[in-house]
RNA sequence: GGCCCCUUGGUCAAGCGGUUAAGACACCACCCUUUCACGGUGGUAUCACGGGUUCGAUCCCCGUAGGGGUCACCA
């Protein structure tokens, strides 16, 4: 490609950053940076009604805490700006005002609530809701009269009749629409004086000099609307590309709020101490495949490689699954300190460690740390697995009671418990040579030997090495342990 | 409902007219570890259906079915 590539993402800050936005970011971002060329992003803040106040924050800084940065926008400005919507009524004014002039466009003055009641109408009369153009063909003295009476309006752009809207799709390939498909007359400046979505989008886009607009296949629809506006300002289309949208592998549609079995925005991620270049290479695995039987990549490595036309055109279902796997791979990766220093603030906040840790906390819990980290998927995983390193408390699930039940268990806690009260040093070493006499002494080994131990000093089946979690819990808790496991046994 | 898009294992997917139809996650088995996990090896499992075109269709064309998207003064 010889031009420059311009490419764009352009969300609304009605809320935080979804994976599905953060995943069209991605690709933009990969899609300009392999081609050399700049991603930008606006702020597309026309309807005031769903304002959030921290929106576009919230946006731009999980999209920096993905590591994606951009060469013009909303914070760092640009030649092309401004980068809101809202901020841009001065060149969109104009632009209707033309569109007026040369009877590409119309006032419309009938009020929201003679709309829907035509609608209403519609929908009983068994038909879909359409506008029926009841303001397309007023004659001046008509309009006169509306203006004259104050009535507020909107602005129509005029559907041609018979038009054929042909596109070739990065990703799809050729689709094309007629334009008695695209619908009724639709609006292009709102009674506030607002521009709607597919108006803007098209000024936005041609002034920018964007040229490639690579999207959410849900916006395929509203390709036509706007090779409409642009053939009504005669300007040049770029090129469109829609991708796939992310599913819930459960219900097969596309991912909404409601789902509640899957976390839906980065922040989630980000919150629970996902890696984030993880995170990246999740999402950019999801819709897209690389060449070869890799997958993990870094960032400098995926905008190397990226190559649109791998882009996928069936749907991607989420696997919570596959990002714990690729999570995992790089928690695994991780310099002990480092992941030490991602775990701690959650330790603090839950009052495991204190504001400044001391040397010995520090010591300790590196030692617990990297006992679990070949384990980990999120920093905050930390707490909730190895909440027993931190609290007095033991308790069991039923189906680790259900082990503890198991004929032999109460010689082989018994027998555990004696050794463990002769040791000299409670070290690992130590502790795995007590089990093995435990083993001589019971003749019990293998599976129904460790479970039962496991189970009854940590209340879980899965975890570190068993010696060295014995050791960092401590011979008084352990004993503790044994003594309530064997309670209950009794019990 | 109209229009548009999509359809390879449970999931992500490679493939682009002739392949034993890659690989990853998940699952299962075995090995390592006197346990679980990690790691290693191996295994089960896929071309929605019906017509064409072709010497030959997963791949090209047409239907059918199924799924999805979209039809706002939301973006």
């Amino acid at each position: 490609m010889s031009e420059k590539i311009r490419v764009r993402y352009a969300p609304s800050p009605t809320g935080f950053l979804h994976i599905g936005n953060a995943r069209t970011a991605l690709f933009n971002y990969l899609f300009a940076k392999h081609y050399g060329g700049e991603f930008i992003i606006r702020i597309e803040d026309t309807d005031r009604k769903r304002h959030v106040d921290q929106g576009e924050l919230s946006q731009l800084e999980n999209l920096k805490w993905l590591n994606i940065d951009w060469d013009e926008g909303p914070d760092v400005g640009g030649d092309y700006g401004p980068y809101r919507q809202s901020e841009r009524l001065h060149i969109y004014d104009p632009l209707v005002e033309q569109l007026l002039e040369e009877d590409k466009a119309y006032k419309c003055y009938c009020t929201p609530e003679e709309l829907e009641a035509e609608r209403e109408e519609q929908r009983e009369k068994g038909i879909m809701p359409h506008y029926s153009g009841t303001c397309a063909h007023l004659t001046e003295e008509e309009r006169a009269e509306k203006e004259a009476a104050g009535l507020e309006s909107s602005v129509r752009i005029r559907v041609p009749k018979e038009a054929v809207y042909e596109f070739e799709d990065l990703v799809k390939g050729p689709i094309s629409f007629e334009s008695k498909s695209v619908g009724s007359d639709w609006v292009i400046q709102k009674r506030d004086g607002m521009p709607t979505y597919n108006f803007a989008v098209v000024v936005d886009d041609h002034f920018m000099e964007i040229t490639h607009v690579l999207r959410g296949d849900d916006h395929i629809s509203n390709t036509p609307k706007q090779m409409l506006v642009y053939d009504a300002l005669g300007w040049d289309y770029p090129r469109f590309g829609h991708m796939t949208l992310i599913v819930n592998s459960e219900t097969g549609k596309k991912l909404s709020k409601r789902d509640t079995d899957v976390l839906q925005f980065i922040e989630d991620y980000r919150e629970l101490g996902y890696l984030p270049e993880a995170l990246f290479n999740f999402i950019t695995l999801l819709g897209w495949s690389p060449v070869g039987e890799d997958e993990i990549f870094s960032k400098e490595e995926f905008i190397e490689i990226f190559d649109y036309t791998r882009l996928g055109t069936s749907p991607a279902a989420f696997d919570g699954k596959k990002l714990d796997w690729i999570a995992n791979e790089y928690v695994k990766e991780l310099e002990l300190d480092t992941l030490v220093e991602l775990v701690i603030p959650y330790l603090q906040e839950k009052g495991y460690v204190s504001e400044i840790p001391t040397e010995e906390e520090l010591t300790h819990y590196s030692k617990l740390v990297s006992l679990y980290q070949s384990q980990m998927t999120y920093a905050a995983q930390l707490p909730e697995v190895a909440g027993l390193f931190f609290d007095q408390a033991i308790e069991w699930s039923e189906e680790e009671r259900e082990i503890l039940a198991g004929e032999t268990v109460p010689e082989v806690l018994k027998a555990f418990k004696e050794q463990l009260n002769n040791l000299e040093d409670f070290t690992a070493s130590e502790i795995s040579a007590a089990i093995k006499a435990v083993q001589k002494e019971t003749g019990v080994k293998g599976k129904n030997l460790f479970m039962p131990i496991r189970v009854a000093t940590t209340a879980q089946k899965h975890g570190p090495q068993l010696g060295d979690a014995i050791e960092l819990l401590g011979k008084e808790q352990i004993l503790s342990h044994l003594d309530e496991a064997l309670e209950i046994i009794e019990a």
